[in-house]
DNA sequence: GCAAATATTTCGTTCGGTCGAACTAAAGAC
DNA sequence: GTCTTTAGTTCGACCGAACGAAATATTTGC
């Protein structure tokens, strides 16, 4: 029953493809509301992340990664300073350079936004066993690099 | 073997939290980077996405969807029809009314954008049987849902 | 040491996106 | 038929965020 396999998973795929894309659009919903609750802009937040997987980075790191001007980073760590998202460190050997370093004590309430989030995921997932949730997370961990690459591409 | 399975299960969990953000972070980036190479702002894409979702809306509708005053609306409105990505169209009945109607052609050139993303998805998919595609399936249908759900909370 | 290179900030400017208020046109109420 | 309400646009103004150029501080190279 060759035919009725290849139809199941070309189903499967056209349907990941849908799922796939409401999934993001949500997502990327989610991400903005969670941003403006918190007074940040695109910029601002897409800053906090890098900082967040990444630690402590200098201004060029930053002008780097965001694409914008060396004055326009010091505008923005300024703006993250002063909402207490990061403060500036001196470079331990050269004084020149600024490290922006990310405040773990606000990045934890900011988790703490998670935490019903997370209770709520923990729960839906009671539904899935463990097998499921790793092939799952195989799954994200694969396409999460395949996307990565893509995103690379766009920006280059 | 409860102990050992919990154990497991656990480290699925929390794995799957990892992985998860990870994913929405660069599902955000790849987004802001479709939307960056097309010249729109975040307004403007998520705007383009209700009318892909919900078919022609009215600049009322529109208003309250993205939040904006209606003046700003009509600034939306003109951007977007002058990128070519929608235009305006007479109510058949209330002539006050003003419909937008996303241009299809423009839409299907974006969908054209994901034609070897999509290509790259499916072969990544090799790697999965069709039982653990529908199980990815499943779960992206149902934490979709939970994070509509999270997000509409955040916003009211 | 001193000149050139590098990292960041300051300053003045510009621009896009939003807003409120006033205006126009059409629909609905009575 | 007028009066009120509703939909959308125009206009002028504002604000945040970005930029380039010049200034400052520090390091590197010779």
């Amino acid at each position: 029953m060759a035919e009725t396999d290849d139809a199941r998973r070309a189903a499967a795929l056209e349907r990941l493809m849908t799922v796939g894309r409401q999934n993001s659009a949500v997502t990327v919903m989610f991400h903005s509301a969670i941003a403006a609750k918190q007074g940040l802009n695109a910029t601002e937040g897409k800053t906090l992340d890098y900082l967040q997987r990444q630690g402590p980075l200098t201004a060029k790191d930053l002008a780097e990664l965001t694409g914008l001007a060396p004055a326009s980073v010091t505008g923005l760590v300024d703006r993250l300073e002063a909402k207490g998202f990061v403060r500036r460190v001196k470079h331990p050997t050269d004084k020149r350079r600024v490290l922006v370093e990310p405040n773990e004590a606000k990045l934890a309430e900011l988790a703490g936004f998670f935490e019903d989030w997370t209770r709520d995921i923990v729960e839906v997932c009671a539904q899935f066993t463990t097998d499921e949730l790793e092939t799952v997370n195989r799954f994200l961990a694969v396409m999460t690099e395949q996307q990565r690459k893509a995103t690379a591409r766009l920006t280059d």
